[in-house]
DNA sequence: GATTAATTGAAATGATCGTTTCAAAATTAA
DNA sequence: TTAATTTTGAAACGATCATTTCAATTAATC
């Protein structure tokens, strides 16, 4: 009976990611979006409801995606100090390559809206969670492999890597020599071992 | 003759970084300006041109005094060790005992408008050389005073900083927990010893 | 081919955006 | 007081903001 969902959500929602990530949340206006989805101003809000309703699914497919980039070096790896750097080097990679110089759009956006707006916030409180469980769980057995020294809790370790991931991606809007990057993640990977 | 300028400019740029500052470039209008600086909006254009140059004399302030805290600390301190450790504490106390969590006003403008505005570029380009010749200049200190290593350059130490600094102004927006933030920078200082 | 329901296009909503205008008020010096 | 000059208030600028409306179009089921 009823016509169908046409397009491809995936399609719309790495579009509409795209000018989120290049321009920001109050940076982007809805013609933005309407221009970059190819999408009726009807449709988005038939299927997002809102503005601020598609930014949030943009912000959870962003981080989906991350998270499963983030499982296939853990499973590529040999051990967790390996995959620790295989981490931050996928990061370095997005820094180098990425001709716009955008950062990270969880980064920026944690910045931009934290203390503004509810919603936002408890999106960033589960992502710093998830992000502290993933790297505490890997500095665990890095420490169990004897890899990592004890010299701090496991809890601890994540707290400092979680802080420099997001100096790292910081840093990256501005300078993106490869070398010294690279020079960057082994001094903040030193103190591990 | 003249009548002359009656406000105190500090004053107002003081109020207008409260803004700007809480939230975002993008997020405050001219009339948040002027309510915040109880200015009239003629006064604003008159004294400022306009709203990106309101904020670029607002980056310059901020920056400032940024910048005159960091040389008390580099005056009381003993050593380049106590320096640096008491620059990361001032982040800290900022972190605390703000209400409002805002995080750092350059470290959110340079993740909203770097990759948008040449102006904002090129404010956080000196901005970044300026931090980064301070925290060098630090750091050979400290290795000639034999209290740091020399693992790295100074100039690769530098940048360690700059991108722990940040990712510590970052962590601060959602964890103001003292004992874990001063955790944290004992471990991002462990290398450097 | 008729029925059904979602998608679409385009226009319009009222609000707010940054900025400009300009006459009236205010203040200083002659 | 008069002349000079800036600040001020208030209104208006056209543009754009996010969102709503609705009739026309489209496609899937019967």
């Amino acid at each position: 009976m009823p016509k169908v969902e046409t397009f491809n959500r995936n399609n719309v929602l790495q579009n509409a990611t795209e000018v989120f990530h290049r321009k920001g949340y109050n940076g982007t206006s809805m013609q933005d979006l309407v221009d970059a989805t190819d999408l009726n101003r009807s449709s988005i809000y038939n299927s997002f409801g809102s503005k601020l309703g598609m930014f949030m699914e943009v912000l959870s497919h962003y981080q989906s995606i991350a998270k499963s980039n983030i499982g296939k070096e853990t499973r590529q790896a040999q051990n967790a100090s390996d995959t620790i750097q295989a981490i931050f080097e996928m990061y370095l990679r997005d820094i180098i390559t990425d001709p716009n110089r955008k950062g990270c759009l969880i980064v920026n956006c944690k910045s931009e809206m934290t203390n503004q707006d509810p919603l936002i916030r408890s999106f960033m409180e589960q992502n710093q969670e998830q992000m502290l469980a993933v790297l505490e769980d890997l500095v665990h057995n890095g420490q169990m492999e004897k890899v990592f020294n004890e010299d701090q809790t496991a809890t601890q370790y994540a707290l400092y890597l979680y802080s420099a991931i997001q100096g790292f991606r910081m840093t990256g809007i501005l300078n993106n020599n490869e070398d010294e990057l690279k020079n960057l993640i082994n001094t903040v990977l030193k103190v591990l071992h």
